[in-house]
DNA sequence: CTGTTAGCGCCTTCAA
DNA sequence: TTGAAGGCGCTAACAG
């Protein structure tokens, strides 16, 4: 019922031609009922420091008195501008990425600038069409998710007419400004950190690692980092390496754990490239009893907050994820507002937190 | 570099008066070299039905060709209709919410409409604030969380111009479409469940129970649901209820279990009002040594992918939330475009779904 | 099926 | 500091 009722009755009400259609108030009214031209009101809302403060108060009574609010669509035709931030991200399931929205929300500091989200289900194509989007609705900046954008995308990224920020993946050649981590070294800091805590023979454990076809690039480029250490300690094995096209999730790492449990048994550690990857192996080795970190060392990837309650706890590499939500948002702001941003490039280091899950006894 | 060089760039060559600055293509470009009317090409994007094959063959290739894109701005303030639904959910970082907005895209169909998100962070003020906005800019649908809304934001909704579906909390007065779940008979089915299964004293655990000063009134429904079923077996004991204003997590849920073992040693179960805390609940017994199922029965809320992953896996009620977030995605596109809908007010139910956390041996 | 004519509501530009 | 005129790019409403 609700909405039937609603339906006919607005129907009805528009019936009549003299007054338009229930339409809402515009500056127009506003401007008359204040005694005021149009631009004052237009001035009072863009720039408010341009308006005397007689105008002001004249203004914000009529305003108030009739609950006008500017048009957003008629705003962005006007001036070619929309005030919003277009983000975005591979996945809104991944909790990586729920810290990266926390932190470009703590900064939506000072202006009305909203914030609209775009999901590109890791997929390069569906995230070109994303920022097509975005960008016809001249926004005032664009945050996105690593740097394997196409050509194409990174093209109409450089033409656009705002100001933009990759994110998660440190570059040193950004379209306009990146805040990232170095996944290789991060990678090699973290596996490093197994030898350091005496295992000898890491595997590798990751989900998502690929879509259509090609390998996701941040995965890549770990797993580099992964052949890398391990040929200099005595040998990569390529069977110690188990992955997935799954997005990672803690049950695709209970899955690749009892594979590789059952198939490797002379590895004594993990690196998993995720931390819910980490929590799904610990699980496995405890339902078969495997003592972590006695018989299995786990060293997860991004240090979520469960990795310090999880029994024993898991270390984890951390890869600052909130601060690199918030540090993108405000550098994209100040740039916006023409400030010149002296360091464009930024690569917020990652940190081995080291945690029982890697400290045998 | 990229943007400081692009930015001198386009501030050079806006400086003739001749080329409008770099102006991007119109329906009037297409118009003229596809040879005609500007409302033909208008109607090729509108309504493609209406346009004969030989003019749309004429006109695809001219819109290829110049990359053409109607402007969104433009569209909205000339028709008064976006093409976007506005989702309005309390929390970003709340897990529950990953799955709902997976089964909102998972309906996203057919039409060529754009997902618009607002974060409320769990306050009624900001809900509004956002759905205000949202309704500046004429979607088509609204589906927002819950049935608290402020009366002045009910108001708004039922004076909108589009469709709105409340999600997540079952109601018999939704502000016109409801998909949820009664959270009052969850709890006590999971509460019961615990009964059934032999504990006698089942704790109440939740997370993220109030905000400013007034309970979040989905955990009011299931304390109350607690106290019921208490009551009913032995007796209501206060004390048997942690909570707390924090976001929900496993953090949380293991600093709450380990206050109630501390403070309630005859607790023999609890209830824990999201995933999360469960399976903080679950790590603190396993860090105290204390046997789950034997020593203590756990039973979540939610039914989170990772509660079959644990060990001991966790009993839990399922939300159906990816259900959720699809139909209601559904019906709001198919009331959109007109086609009643029979049942505006959908209860989908819960399970409770039994697993290790409660069997006791 | 196609085209014409008027705006949508606001901001840019320029003049006062 | 304020205002007047014009147009942003598109679609509604009507005509052909």
């Amino acid at each position: 019922m609700g909405k039937s009722t609603k339906i006919i009755g607005k129907a009805a009400g528009g019936r009549e031609g003299a007054s338009p259609r229930k339409r809402g108030v515009t500056i127009v009214d506003v401007a008359r009922e204040a005694n005021v031209g149009r631009m004052t009101v237009s001035r009072y809302f863009s720039e408010p420091h341009r308006v005397s403060p007689e105008m002001k108060k004249r203004i914000e009574k009529v305003v108030k008195r009739l609950g006008y609010a500017p048009s957003p669509a008629a705003r962005a035709l006007a001036s070619k501008r929309s005030n919003f931030v277009g983000v975005v991200i591979p996945s809104v399931t991944n909790f990586v990425f729920s810290d990266v929205l926390k932190g470009i929300y703590s900064a939506e500091l000072s202006n009305d600038h909203q914030i609209q989200f775009g999901n590109a289900h890791y997929n390069p194509r569906e995230e070109e069409a994303l920022i097509r989007n975005f960008l016809l609705q001249n926004p005032t900046g664009i945050i996105t998710t690593g740097a394997d954008q196409t050509t194409e995308c990174r093209e109409l990224l450089r033409q656009a007419n705002c100001r933009v920020v990759q994110i998660m993946e440190y570059t040193e050649d950004p379209i306009d400004m990146v805040v990232g981590l170095d996944h290789y070294q991060a990678t090699l800091a973290g596996i490093q950190h197994l030898y350091d805590s005496g295992y000898k023979k890491p595997g590798f454990l990751a989900g998502r690692s690929f879509h259509g076809g090609s390998m996701e690039p941040r995965i890549s480029q770990r797993l580099e980092a992964f052949k890398h250490i391990t040929s200099k300690n005595g040998g990569f094995d390529e069977s110690h390496v188990l992955h997935t096209g799954e997005p990672s999730s803690a049950n695709v790492g209970r899955s690749l754990m009892s594979d590789l449990l059952d198939r490797c048994p002379e590895v004594d550690s993990v690196f998993c490239n995720n931390d819910d990857i980490a929590l799904g192996a610990l699980f496995e080795c405890q339902r078969r009893g495997v003592n972590v970190p006695n018989e299995i060392g786990i060293c997860g990837f991004n240090d979520f907050e469960i990795s310090s309650v999880t029994f024993p706890t898991l270390t984890s590499v951390c890869s600052n994820r909130f601060k690199m939500g918030k540090l993108a948002m405000e550098m994209l702001m100040r740039a916006s507002e023409g400030e010149e941003i002296e360091q464009p490039s930024v690569d917020l280091g990652f940190q081995v937190v080291e945690r029982e899950s890697t400290q045998r006894k």
